[in-house]
DNA sequence: TTGAAACATGAGTCAACATTCAGGTTCCGA
DNA sequence: TCGGAACCTGAATGTTGACTCATGTTTCAA
């Protein structure tokens, strides 16, 4: 949906009509709704056009096959995601502040994406591919974020690949059992102590004064 | 495989001859195999029989359904997995180094377990259920042991809950990422620098000396 | 030795889709 | 008003693969 690629939606370069608009952005969310709920392979294509309203046919000119809307579903999950914590996180004071805001974002985010972020998951197995390429061009802007940080002074050095994959498991965790098994859960809290964590790590806290190491 | 649970063979108690035990865990190795290899859907019972060396029917001599061996494998990683780590744990002088400890065993488990650990993934879409108690089994267990340690003043006190579900999601993502993705990684240096961002979190050391900030 | 419990087998059944296709319908510029 | 481009449709096709079952074979206690 919204307005990035178009690279993987049939051959050719998308509806030419307004009429042909208004019925793929019906089948995204149609599938994207689908998949979330029951699963890529208990679902469908049946389903989805008729969650969509259109003829089962229709469904290919739209889409080469059944992996194809997913594949799309997933590029515009991370389109999606990446802008929405960039958005939060644009005016952060410092690398440390934009953790944690990124992390509440983050949490807010999935639950309200629900459906997508289970597709995203999913395609681990469904379509490796773009679940690799999804976290890789996650990991590598977090990866510049990091190193910059640290040049800066605000983070200690570390081996930046290595955080940001720990990182990233974490949010990916918490989000899955907070943003999407509980979501009563308060996420103010849970991004409190999710951030503390990954900023302070579980080590003692020298109290104010004295001691501060062996 | 191995001498864990027997209650998710089939409906009785298990195979009653030495012969019956040798086909249930060829079966079941076999099984391991194929669905970390190729997943649960795109394996089919007849590649898991002629792995296996056996006939089709056999399967179902010992499972019901194609759902329960891949149930039956995920509950076997889950012991194995948690055997290894607190083998790998128990005598550990603190829980700072247990930590250390415990996500460079974690990594090389995976390693050696590549197939049963897909699975574990894959159960997530396939067998929900199942899913939700290995890391439930989990989790349980790491919160006491962070709840114990918080007590004993060797890490910090905090939500032990969010912790515990960043640092599985820390772990698994590493796991994935260098365990399944990247073999050739040094494990040394990752769980160090894993474990490092655990206990230290990001936040900038004061230095021992000089300079500490801008 | 024997019979029955345990185990083994693979051809055949059957339902579930993904995808195709031949034939519409709608839209719009000329 | 016409022609063709864009779009729509759903019955029919073909494949795939989980699961059943009727019929063996092996094991072993009595």
């Amino acid at each position: 949906m919204s307005q990035h690629s178009g690279s993987e939606v049939a051959e050719k370069t998308g509806p030419k009509t307004e009429r042909g608009r208004r019925t793929l952005r019906k089948l995204l969310d149609a599938a994207g709704e689908e998949f979330g709920a029951r699963g890529y392979h208990e679902t469908a294509i049946s389903s989805i056009t008729q969650r969509a309203g259109v003829g089962l046919g229709t469904f290919y000119v739209y889409f080469k096959s059944k992996e194809e809307v997913f594949r799309a579903l997933v590029a515009d999950m991370g389109a999606r995601t990446r802008h929405a914590l960039s958005e939060s996180v644009k005016d952060a004071p410092n690398r440390l502040e934009a953790e944690r805001l990124g992390i509440r974002a983050y949490l807010e985010f999935v639950r309200t994406h629900k459906s997508l972020y289970r597709v995203v998951m999913e395609a681990q197995f469904v379509a490796p591919e773009s679940y690799a390429e999804y976290y890789r061009v996650f990991a590598e802007a977090y990866r510049q974020g990091l190193a910059q940080a640290a040049k800066r002074g605000e983070i200690s050095e570390g081996n930046d690949d290595v955080r940001v994959w720990a990182l990233m498991g974490a949010s990916t965790f918490l989000g899955l059992r907070y943003g999407v098994w509980d979501d009563d859960a308060d996420v103010g809290a849970v991004s409190q102590a999710a951030s503390d964590l990954m900023i302070n790590g579980l080590a003692p806290r020298p109290k104010k004064n004295g001691d501060a190491s062996s």
